[in-house]
DNA sequence: CCTTTTCATCGTAAATCGACGATGAACGAT
DNA sequence: ATCGTTCATCGTCGATTTACGATGAAAAGG
């Protein structure tokens, strides 16, 4: 995955707000906007959450099938676990002991 | 990992120059700013790249530890093996079907 | 003491984000 | 045709982020 891209879907994931929605989406499938808006903790103006389910879209990490006069909203899952093995691929990436500077060179 | 700490480390990800320097952390050990700063494709201000870290270090995703006139930067394994499993659970969490609004009220 | 190296901090300017209310589109129901 | 519901989009405003250059701290070496 290249680094612009994971860095949009992270981003995606740097609100609490647009957390908690992955959350509620995750836990509930095919739940609306006005669904969502009802869970939140904190109140948020409808066009707000939109917006955050916009990002969310936009990054790749839901879905949204419109159904009148609802729009659905799922998880997509691949890229959840995508990202997670992004994640982790990066406690594993140490190059042999040498190239690093234990000694600094300057 | 209560949700505004998981954003916050969210945030510190969301930045492709904090992607790069991440990676570049984790292959070399010990790296300094200046080492860090100079494998960027992006070429950026000294200042510029030591606030990044900051970043990175508040977000509790590197440590750093001073030896002077170096700042040594190291992964924080741990950090990212459970922001990894964060993002994991997501995927695992739906609720019994019946929960959900297959077939909405309204 | 003076210099050099490495790095952090400060102030600032441009860009982006987050929230809101207002508005309007889409379509089912009356 | 007119509502009513659900939702997206627009414009705006304050707050935050990102980048920079300038400056300064800390210690080692001359």
């Amino acid at each position: 995955m290249p680094t612009d891209a994971l860095a949009t879907r992270f981003a995606a994931l740097s609100h609490p707000v647009r957390i908690e929605l992955l959350r509620h989406i995750a836990a509930h499938k095919n739940c609306g906007c006005k669904d969502v808006m009802a869970k939140l903790d904190t109140r948020l103006a409808q066009s707000t959450v939109s917006q955050h389910l916009k990002v969310l879209v936009e990054a790749g990490l839901i879905t949204c099938t419109i159904e009148h006069p609802h729009s659905r909203y799922n998880l997509n899952e691949a890229a959840l676990v995508g990202l997670s093995a992004s994640v982790n691929d990066l406690t594993e990436a140490c190059c042999p002991a040498r190239c690093c500077p234990q000694n600094p060179k300057d």
